[in-house]
DNA sequence: CGTATTTTGGACCGCTCGGTCCACACATCC
DNA sequence: GGATGTGTGGACCGAGCGGTCCAAAATACG
């Protein structure tokens, strides 16, 4: 069971072995919803039963599908780092250039920032790391994954835009592509605070100066 | 009651009426072990338990003299405020120029990213921010109004910093105060992420450059 | 059909949460 | 020393929390 929760997917159907009654939802789905949720709302606030209601499943079946609601944490942070990579990576493919892919990542938080607002809420890696990544190892192991892999888009990105002339070589792009996450969680706080479109366009202005 | 919740002080001893038994704490200092838990784990996270034991009070003195969980938190919020007010407008003048003012106070932070773990704990008013602010609209107020002073603070600096010639004058003033408060906000956020002391200082390096 | 295997609904659990209440302790004022 | 007013300790509260358990339901296989 420990080990099973370790190594997980202790998911639904581990490898869909025939036998037995076949699952009533879908998991991806739910475990989608259950991303969303968290990302609202945070994981101390988001109580089991919300989680339920969301995911369209009962009781028995959350624990039995996904064990419990740390467990089912971890697996929505890495679902939510796995689509990350994705689609950054497809994005930076499409962008006109590394710098211009940098400030349309960064100006989408802009656009956040006039939804509804359970809408506003950043990024979930940033705010997972600021509401508890240092209470739990577990949930910290993970965070940092998810780090990893932005910084490795970013630095991507980075590297681009110098080669294209848009960022300045002479900075590491190891460091700016810590600068940028720092900017992340920046606007995240910021866009969470209440600041509207406009001022996130002007933040971004500065924070895009620092690349020159 | 209401009224004076939202007026305040309710607290104990409103204005020393003599009669009665007298405060057998310090009001002072149990709203700052408050304050300093609630920084340390979020508002979530702290029970009333937990305040009870670091405010060195039963429960009873609690209610009595702060009148719950939330009008407690909001006290220590504007006591953070108000001792950042008066530490920030303090070291400005003793600073040597706007901007190493600026830069002395993110570095702040990465002094703070070596501390142990309860301890790498941020700006309040941006965990606050992420944590909840959207969530409860009282809050929310209060947290604006943090960052309002925070914001003049920064404002401040910054316009010495252009008058002494070491932040560009182009710039607007207000922008880039904004643009601090964000910084503030990811530093925050990368320090509680786990960042170590050399990362943070090499981000407030790129931080800094947007202010040429 | 019966059996094996899995999922599902919901009753149930102990616990901790924030919050209330009241008898008593401790002060002042006359 | 009352009378009066305030602070305090601790019992008590209902609610909601995350989590467990098991009988019933639904499939596959022989």
């Amino acid at each position: 069971m420990q080990i099973l929760l370790t190594f997980g997917p202790f998911g639904p159907n581990m490898q869909n072995m025939s036998n037995g009654r076949p699952l009533q939802y879908d998991a991806d789905k739910a475990l989608d919803a259950a991303m969303h949720l968290f990302w609202s709302q945070g994981y101390e606030a988001t109580s089991m039963q919300e989680l339920l209601e969301v995911m369209g499943l009962s009781k028995s079946s959350l624990y039995q599908g996904f064990g419990g609601k740390k467990e089912l944490f971890i697996r929505c942070i890495n679902r939510y780092r796995t689509n990350m990579s994705e689609v950054l990576a497809g994005l930076l493919v499409k962008a006109n250039s590394g710098r211009i892919f940098i400030e349309k990542l960064l100006l989408n938080f802009a656009i956040e920032a006039r939804q509804p607002e359970h809408l506003r809420r950043g990024c979930l890696l940033m705010n997972t790391a600021t509401e508890f990544a240092q209470k739990d190892s577990q949930v910290a192991e993970h965070v940092t994954v998810g780090f990893k892999r932005l910084r490795e888009a970013l630095q991507a990105a980075v590297l681009r835009g110098q080669l294209e002339g848009e960022i300045s070589p002479v900075q590491d792009a190891g460091v700016l592509s810590d600068y940028l996450i720092c900017s992340i969680g920046g606007i995240t706080t910021v866009v969470k605070g209440g600041a509207d479109e406009q001022r996130v366009r002007e933040i971004v202005g500065v924070i895009m100066k620092a690349l020159d």
